[in-house]
DNA sequence: AACCTTCAGTTAATCGATTAAACACACCGC
DNA sequence: GCGGTGTGTTTAATCGATTAACTGAAGGTT
């Protein structure tokens, strides 16, 4: 691996590195002749030229780099996609993201941030992998994208599910299909999930809009996974027979699994019986279930396109107030009509 | 975000900037009083001196950067535990870690090649998401490291998941609870997996250890999602009671899932009636199945914590073989004795 | 007194590009 | 013959650090 200089492309060629430069980098106000950029360029190929993006980035103050500080990417199997649509437009736009873990750690923080600073990254997006409210950590500069997580004191360019809608989507699913007696699966209040509170706005909503009462007893809280899940259905299941729920909206899709169980247990068939719509479109679990389950899905890889445009200037952001991302829902057979009983 | 150079420090604290650099570096050779390296100190704190890594990187040749190309960070969810052991070692050894994700497009791969030899970063990992054998790209350098997969012609420091013993630990632990009737549930030849022949080798060696004759009714093959795993379990519980297996180990648990779900449908429960290990410790799946499942986990974060110790020279690698990292068990609850009339 | 060491720093070259300003030369008009 | 204009290219400063080589003063030796 040799390392070839702009200088030894500038003397094969017979010209100074200035030429070679303004050749190579198709300097427009400059005028060179045809000849010798033809010259330089076939000297470039010849003695196989790479620019150094080091000193490049030294002189022109740009890298061409994003820091990308998230809180955690081991633990969750969304943050690959995320990372995917923040690498996609970071690519397109040519530049190379820099990755950082924290932990969620102040001090690894603090380091993060000035590991980037030092680097002179161009951009810096501050990602969570949970949907957060978030103390902005001290140093991270204005113009930081937030992804996943909206600024407790406002005033930072953010984008975040819009959980309202999808909470709306997933209910109005079960509506359109003739469900009255609709159930909500929710996460416990301790976990202090934003998604909670506003799944269930939309929730509300569109029972509201339906015409149809809310009977607090179908909204029910568990643990977020599949043992909350089944523990809640059960709860509902034990409901005497008419004020039972015909269908279920769970908070995700480890609960909706849960569900699953509890209802295979209780003999009852989805979608025959019961219909079931989750939340986050799991990877390798949501799409193998059987059937196959119903759910309102996380854009998580669209969130992180949002943010690196943001980030790149490409987009511009409002910000005063977070940008609510649409949760698609993706339709596949854990819902139907209610029993027949249940019909009108 | 005011820029401050060295200078400036330079300039406050009365003294040279090769002063500046000689303290503020701790350069053990050069003799510094300890009044001018104080005053120093107080001069870069006082105007929040940050160095420049650009321009350091430009004179030292070393960017204290890694490149991570990887094949596809967002389909699958373990990247997230490679990257987060890769980045956990990086950091300690105060580097930044520089993600491309190639999507497994040559052309793609050209260009990231290209941009992190431009930016000359220390060091590259050439990251697969499933275990796999490699052509490996032109303009690799000879010093990469390959993560999760390995190199069809060889001599190229690499780790992979020591697959046969895994699913020799899983056999094994089968074996141990009494089993004597053993399937294997892999997935099909077509899918090219060599994780699939190796686990199979596993399979084998153990039951020889254990003198028990392989009945190839019991190897069956199958899609490796969950919908594979129910098919191959339906063919393995429709055969006649006596040639029944009594336990099954499963590619991956994903087909696990499948087998749960085929059990429940057949009436039997797990474990009493019938043993299930999985292999992959898939998150927020493995652990959520009822009951837990016992199964193997692949050793991604260690993968990720080798790869760049060796790439960043902690450790020594033999290029000649790729480095096989354990795979532990992870014992839940799907593994139980025999039932009775099997039992001896 | 002449010479050598040691100490505490400074000077200046260097890494490899970019780019404003200067320069050389040809051509043109009067 | 002289200034003006355009063209094509070079010169040299610059980005912000690191570091080998040097300097100048103080102290020690013979």
């Amino acid at each position: 691996m040799v390392r070839v200089r702009m200088s030894d492309v500038a003397a094969r060629a017979g010209v100074s590195t200035a030429t070679v430069s303004m050749v190579l980098n198709g300097v427009n106000g400059k005028r060179i002749s045809p000849e010798t950029q033809q010259r330089v360029r076939e000297a470039a190929e010849a003695v196989g030229y790479k620019p150094n993006s080091v000193a490049r980035s030294l002189r022109t103050q740009q890298t061409r780099m994003v820091g990308l500080i998230s809180d955690t990417i081991a633990s969750t199997p969304y943050a690959g996609r995320m990372l995917a649509g923040a690498n996609d437009v970071a690519r397109d736009q040519g530049h190379l993201v820099v990755l950082v873990d924290t932990e969620r750690d102040a001090e690894a923080e603090r380091l993060a941030l000035q590991a980037l600073n030092g680097q002179r990254v161009d951009a810096i997006i501050y990602a969570c992998m949970w949907h957060r409210m978030v103390e902005v950590p001290p140093g991270l500069p204005e113009d930081a994208v937030l992804l996943d997580c909206a600024p407790v004191t406002g005033g930072r360019a953010a984008v975040v599910p819009d959980e309202r809608a999808g909470g709306m989507a997933a209910v109005r699913e079960l509506v359109a299909a003739g469900h009255r007696r609709i159930a909500f699966l929710d996460a416990e209040e301790r976990f202090g999930l934003v998604a909670s509170g506003l799944r269930y706005e939309g929730y509300l909503a569109v029972l509201a809009e339906a015409g149809i009462e809310p009977d607090p007893a179908l909204h029910v809280r568990a643990e977020p996974v599949a043992g909350g899940g089944r523990e809640a259905a059960r709860r509902l299941l034990d409901l005497p027979a008419e004020r039972r729920p015909t269908a279920m909206f769970c908070f995700n899709d480890r609960m909706a699994m849960g569900a699953y169980a509890e209802a295979h247990r209780a003999g009852l068939s989805i979608p025959g019986d019961l219909s079931i719509v989750g939340y986050d479109d799991q990877q390798l679990v949501a799409a193998e279930l059987d059937p196959p389950l119903t759910t309102i899905a996380l854009p998580h890889y669209e969130m992180g396109r949002w943010a690196m445009e943001v980030a790149l200037g490409v987009r511009q952001a409002d910000p005063a107030v977070p940008h609510l991302m649409p949760c698609p829902i993706i339709r596949r057979a854990s819902v139907g009509p209610p029993p027949a009983q249940f019909g009108d």
